[in-house]
DNA sequence: CTTAAACTAGAACGATGTTCTAGTTTAAGC
DNA sequence: GCTTAAACTAGAACATCGTTCTAGTTTAAG
């Protein structure tokens, strides 16, 4: 007898309701100290069930990081797509951030403070994999810009720190609970910088009339 | 009978073997799967031995950490001491930062990626009191210059971002063997940004009355 | 030399991640 | 509708690791 289809009815619900579960006890408990039991206990399903989907707690974490972070980067390369100047591009990179993680806190804090977390030598490929992809594709976007002199030449590992850096750092303070303020309200404070730390040199006299770009 | 001190000759130097075993372990597995056992092992001591000297293995990582992180942040406020103008300080705090890390890569890899890793409640008061303190004596050094206008003025949560954010990023990549060339060959690049986007409205010359009120 | 505290040792314990075996549910093919 | 094989669930059993506990040794002050 053949099977073709692995398609269960309910299974995929079931396995979103064990992500979930495993992100609301990370939120609550930290990533390192929640338990495979307290997950299993909130999905409301046994041990086996929970190893028959992901084959470790690692393999869990890495479906919840991967969900996430491609939700992410997917809407970054979707606002990029209309922007129509560099200034733009790059303060589309600042505040889709901002508005991200003031959209997703929970997942953006699993995200932010599961950098340097577990992480087996082959997830570990995978997930930099991910990121190099993520990173290629916003290049290119950026590339033309560069060649113009729109925006300043700079070797290529920097302009990501210079754009993203900041308000990187401030938004994982802001995400465990140290600052008040949300990067919401600062978002232009930090586009401007970045804007201004990766714009090709500029022309004077001119400069009025481009210079906010909306 | 009374006794004083707890001065046992050998003591301080069997501790800090621990300590250096714990770092060497942590360099070589990473952090969260380094176990007791094989620091142990490595620092040549028994499990009794070493749960006297640290109260449990967070109290072990956590006195590695605030002996790295004090040595940083005492070295950097050292050399700010000597600085003269906002400009010298702000490419000090970027500079020093590349030394440190350059000179002291196990370490400063042990402290980046520890930002987010177990630290019980209490222990992440102290941690988050010792940075607190360390800010505060940066920011007193640099209030004058704000105050003066050699420097912009800016949410006061928002220097740290904007000057150490990028540099602290791309240690942190470079750090993790993700980039090439290290810190101390592009320091400059990002002594540059983190100043451009710190410094007060320039006074050019005399053709160039700033556009923009601060 | 005596004594009390600092220190060391390693067996025993408890909790947690994982594996294993057994059983149940689902849906395709006859 | 029955059969069958895979998907799925269940939870006991296991292995590992952090921690505790008890017992013993070393150090140095009096």
């Amino acid at each position: 007898m053949r099977r073709r289809a692995s398609t269960y009815a309910a299974t995929p619900a079931k396995r979103q309701e064990i992500l979930d579960a495993a992100l609301a006890c990370f939120t609550e408990h930290g990533i390192e100290a929640t338990t495979i039991g307290q997950i299993r206990a909130v999905a409301g399903c046994s041990i086996g069930s929970l190893y028959h989907h992901f084959k470790s707690k690692e393999g869990l974490w890495r479906a919840l990081f991967i969900e996430g972070i491609s939700a992410l980067n997917a809407d970054l390369l979707g606002q990029l797509e209309t922007c129509r100047t560099a200034e733009e591009g790059v303060r589309t990179v600042v505040n889709q951030y901002c508005e991200w993680v003031s959209a997703h806190p929970d997942l953006a804090r699993f995200l932010v403070h599961s950098r340097d977390i577990i992480v087996s030598p082959e997830a570990k490929r995978e997930l930099r994999q991910i990121h190099r992809e993520h990173l290629r594709q916003v290049f290119v976007w950026f590339v033309p810009y560069v060649q113009s002199g729109d925006m300043k030449q700079l070797p290529a590992d920097t302009y990501v720190p210079i754009i993203s850096g900041p308000i990187q750092d401030y938004a994982g303070q802001w995400l465990s609970g140290q600052l008040s303020t949300p990067p919401s309200e600062v978002k232009d404070i930090f586009a401007d910088a970045a804007w201004n730390g990766v714009q090709g040199v500029e022309e004077k006299h001119d400069d009025d009339r481009d210079r906010r770009a909306s």
